[in-house]
RNA sequence: GGAAGAUUAGCUCAGUUGGGAGAGCGUCUGCCUUACAAGCAGAGGGUCACAGGUUCGAGCCCUGUAUCUUCCA
């Protein structure tokens, strides 16, 4: 082996044999219970990001953990055809070549899309394979698979004979750039800078003028009445009158509703049903005519009139520019206002006017809160998301589900090209020649909506995947997209499944840059993942990635924090080195040996065991950072420092027996070690396991570790302890004297009794080892040395006499600080003694504990007043 | 306007039923101790944002305030 971990050896032509082998396949064992998790299905068009990284790092940690545990588990890849993304990506590239979708034809375009999206996939398999997941790539989906379009088929048919579906002329979200429909999740609201123009609007009948305040005089030709607030007692003299629309020199009634504000602004609007949401309501509610002013592309149309044919930026500014010359422009404020911008174009959106379907979201959010109350329920970690969940749930606004695009589903209805009558079906009418099926294709997450069920065979009810790993155990994916996606696979999976589609969901935060910003394309400030492995291995970025943060936390991605990351596993794969070199001929560690265990032994056995314990405990809870600080102090702390350490003084001795029985121990637990890493750091580990003696062909289906109550034993654990305070004690007295290990000096032990003298003694090549005492001297009724280096600890007073070295100054002056610590430590315990509230309430076991603590201390105060005595008398 | 999160060591962050505050990185001192110098040993460093409250006991629970961030409208 290296003398460093090096990821690229480690890494080499793993994955391929873990594929190869198939031990990704789910065991298929019906004795087994089922665990199943569907992947979160990136873009086809994109690439891996941090944020891909994260969750499937998560889920893949517990396939493989379920998988080690003997669960038959199905970790189930698949891809998202990205409607709006993937058109936008190929259009670019046609558009690079001087060519538009147009001049394909939809046909020849969809078949350029699907070639692009098949050198994608393949980039993003290749990523899937360099981040080790454990997929089982035979049951690979895509959304637009022949199966899963069935589904979404037969639920758009479905929801639309229920009524859950309909078509109509409304306001929704337009990006004018791409020119589609986008859903309210869609548009990502900012804040812009702007300007409030105050407007003169003159009375038709020359009585006067009105003031009118703006954001948008572009969309004043389309203006259809003003409005003011009924009752308002500045304006009931102007109810019914007509004003005279400036520059358009067009009459439009005053009218009274309820939505306007009269302490915003003026107190009267402009009613502009065509290009504002809430004027649309006003406008049905008044009947008021709906006229529209800009074409799809976001430009001015004929009903503009002169401004016909600019972009409506540019209509803005010439529209104020004819209004302040013609004298109707009062002032121009700026003020910074939240506008809409795409999510994905990051045009401004456009509030237009235009027919769409929709979801109607009322029945579906009432009958998934309703299942929110009962144990089928969704259990999303961190809890509090469950709560953001429900309240967007409460409000939920109906779903526009068409788009502009040709890359997606089409949606499954008909016109009658004759008497242009509608039909929706999961085929086409009979006599298709006479019908002309809707041109939009369905939103990407509305089948993105059905993923946890289309995935396993749903509509097939009787599909052996469905019926056996659904409802899936667990969805892990960003807080981001709670509502995106989550919010609709739970609803889509209640009302097609009768069942929730997943048990738990699992949220993690955004990874943010070093300085805490979003990563974004626009700061250029992305990491590629891809990047971070090439530098530091996969197993490094899973660590980091999995353990670096508290649950539904962000966390800030550096590469120094990847660095440490390797550090561990460096320190893991020289700790693996040591192990091996020094096992002989051990065989593989199926047990450990009973008898003949030193101190030692039986404590690192303990430490594991609890070890165990708790990491299968914070398993279960998703509790992956605390697992990871676990498993990082248990390896490194005790197991290296301490463990291997002391194991030295055995293996570089002379009795055969008790060297075996190290190795094996060694073996056994370093065996175990790897077996608990796996599930984070797959790679790494099994090439290790590979190296050492072990049985069974891969540590990806070797057994998980498992509380072994026999190994538990508090008495070595706490003779182990009281050992390691006195080797502490003599490296700290040798560091504070400037005397490291090289150079010779006695060493004088009182222990406090006969218990910790026969530790001490049974221990002693211990001693020797990591305290290197040239004369080692222990005994129960021990003179302290006039001149001596000291330092007592719970069970014993070790000495250092350095007669001739020595600042005996210095050494009271320690002490004394020694003591100051510990009386602050007497007067806290006996705060809490002297309190008869504590006394009387806290639990028995820990008013105990005090009193223990409290004689400890004072037996070491007095050692040390002692102590301070004597070396100001010598 | 509504909701959520954050505020803990110089920096980045953990801290899960309330019982003497931890890690990584950085700092200081000393070590090539034959697994690892990307390491080892030792040290220093925190009125846990602020103000109240509950409790024998609060970083943790409750109320309020401040600052920052995010989501929704």
């Amino acid at each position: 082996m290296d003398t460093k971990y090096n990821h690229i050896e480690v890494e080499a032509g793993r994955y391929q044999e873990w594929v190869d082998a198939g031990l990704f396949k789910p065991s298929g064992d019906q004795n087994a219970k089922p665990y199943a998790i569907v992947i979160p299905p990136p873009n086809v068009t994109g690439k891996l990001h941090l944020g891909h990284a994260w969750d499937t790092t998560i889920q893949d940690i517990l396939i493989r953990e379920k998988r080690m545990q003997g669960f038959d588990t199905l970790y189930l890849p698949g891809m998202d055809h990205a409607g709006i993304a993937t058109q936008a990506k190929v259009e670019a590239k046609l558009r690079a070549e001087n060519k538009t979708r147009f001049d394909l034809g939809r046909t020849r375009f969809e078949a350029e899309v699907w070639k692009w999206k098949e050198d994608y996939a393949q980039i993003i398999r290749s990523q899937w394979a360099k981040m080790g997941l454990s997929l089982d790539y035979s049951r690979e989906r895509f959304t637009l698979d022949e199966g899963l379009s069935k589904a979404v088929r037969k639920v758009f048919v479905q929801l639309y004979n229920k009524g859950l579906i309909y078509r109509g002329e409304y306001i929704i979200n337009w990006d004018p750039e791409l020119q589609t429909a986008l859903s309210d999740i869609e548009v990502e609201h900012q804040d812009d800078q702007g300007a409030f123009y105050h407007v003169r609007y003159p009375l038709a009948d020359g009585s006067g003028d009105i003031e009118i305040a703006t954001t948008r005089p572009e969309t004043m030709p389309g203006d259809v009445a003003i409005a003011i607030h009924p009752g308002d007692e500045r304006y009931q003299d102007l109810v019914g009158k007509e004003v005279i629309l400036p520059l358009f020199d067009r009459k439009i009634p005053i009218i009274e509703d309820h939505y306007v504000d009269p302490e915003f602004g003026t107190g009267m609007v402009k009613i502009t049903p065509a290009h504002d949401p809430n004027d649309f309501k006003v406008g049905n509610r008044h009947n008021l005519a709906r006229l529209n002013v800009m074409n799809a592309d976001g430009t001015m149309n004929e009903n503009a009139g002169i401004y016909q044919g600019l972009d409506r930026f540019v209509a803005r500014k010439k529209i104020v520019a004819d209004l302040k010359e013609q004298g109707y422009l009062l002032s121009a404020d700026p003020i910074t206002h939240s506008v809409g911008h795409s999510e994905r174009s990051g045009a401004q959106v456009e509030p237009r006017l235009s027919t769409q379907w929709f979801v109607k979201m009322q029945p579906l959010a009432e009958m998934t809160l309703k299942n929110q109350q009962t144990a089928d329920k969704v259990n999303f970690v961190p809890t509090r998301f469950e709560h953001t969940f429900e309240q967007w749930m409460n409000d939920v606004h109906d779903w526009v589900i068409s788009r502009q695009l040709w890359w997606g589903h089409r949606i499954p209805a008909w016109y009658n090209k004759q008497t242009g009558e509608m039909y929706v079906g999961e085929q086409a009418p009979e006599d298709e020649q006479n019908w002309e099926q809707d041109p939009d294709v369905l939103d990407t997450w509305f089948s993105s909506a059905l993923w946890p069920f289309s995935t396993l065979g749903w509509p097939d009810e009787e599909n052996p995947d469905f019926k056996r790993y659904f409802p899936t155990n667990a969805l892990v994916t960003g807080y981001d997209i709670i509502f995106f996606w989550v919010a609709r696979m739970i609803f889509q999976g209640l009302e097609f499944t009768g069942q929730r589609p997943f048990k738990d969901v699992i949220l993690h935060g955004l990874m943010r840059d070093e300085q805490g910003r979003k990563m974004s394309k626009s700061l250029g400030n992305g990491i590629d993942p891809m990047d971070v492995i090439d530098k530091y291995g996969v197993d490094a970025l899973r660590w980091f990635l999995v353990t670096g943060s508290a649950p539904g936390q962000d966390t800030r991605f550096s590469y120094e924090k990847v660095g440490a990351a390797w550090n561990f596993i460096n320190k893991i794969w020289n700790a693996s080195r040591f192990v091996i070199m020094n096992l002989e001929d051990v065989k593989a560690p199926t047990t450990f040996p009973q008898d003949n265990l030193d101190l030692a032994d039986k404590w690192i056995l303990a430490r594991l065991n609890t070890t165990i314990a708790k990491v299968l405990q914070l398993f279960e809870k998703y509790e992956f950072g605390e697992v990871g600080r676990l498993l990082y102090n248990f390896i490194w702390d005790e197991f290296c420092d301490w463990y291997i350490e002391l194991s030295k003084a055995t293996l570089t001795g002379d009795d055969e027996q008790s060297k075996n029985n190290k190795r094996t121990v060694l073996v056994y637990v370093l065996d175990q070690i790897l077996r608990l890493l796996h599930p984070i750091m797959p790679f790494v580990t099994e090439k290790i396991w590979l190296t050492m003696p072990h049985s069974g062909e891969s540590l990806v289906t070797a057994e998980y570790p498992t509380v072994n109550l026999e190994l538990e034993d508090e008495k070595a654990v706490k003779q182990m302890t009281a050992l390691i305070q006195t080797i502490k004690a003599i490296r700290q007295i040798r560091s504070e004297a400037n005397a490291p290990l090289s150079s010779p000096v006695d060493i004088l032990i009182r222990p406090k009794n006969q218990e910790m003298l026969t530790i001490l003694q049974n221990n002693q090549e211990y001693l020797n080892r990591l305290g290197h005492p040239k004369d080692l001297v222990m005994q129960l009724d021990l003179v302290a040395p006039k001149l001596a280096m000291t330092q007592v600890v719970d069970n014993a007073e070790v000495y250092m006499p350095l007669s001739e070295l020595i600042d005996l100054d210095e050494e009271v002056k320690r002490q004394e600080k020694e003591l100051n610590k510990l009386q602050k430590d007497i007067d806290f315990v006996n705060n809490k003694l002297n309190n008869a509230g504590f006394v009387k309430n806290a639990p028995a076991e820990l008013v105990a504990k005090q009193k223990t603590k409290l004689a400890e201390y004072q037996a070491r105060q007095q050692s040390i007043e002692q102590r301070i005595i004597e070396l100001k008398n010598a």
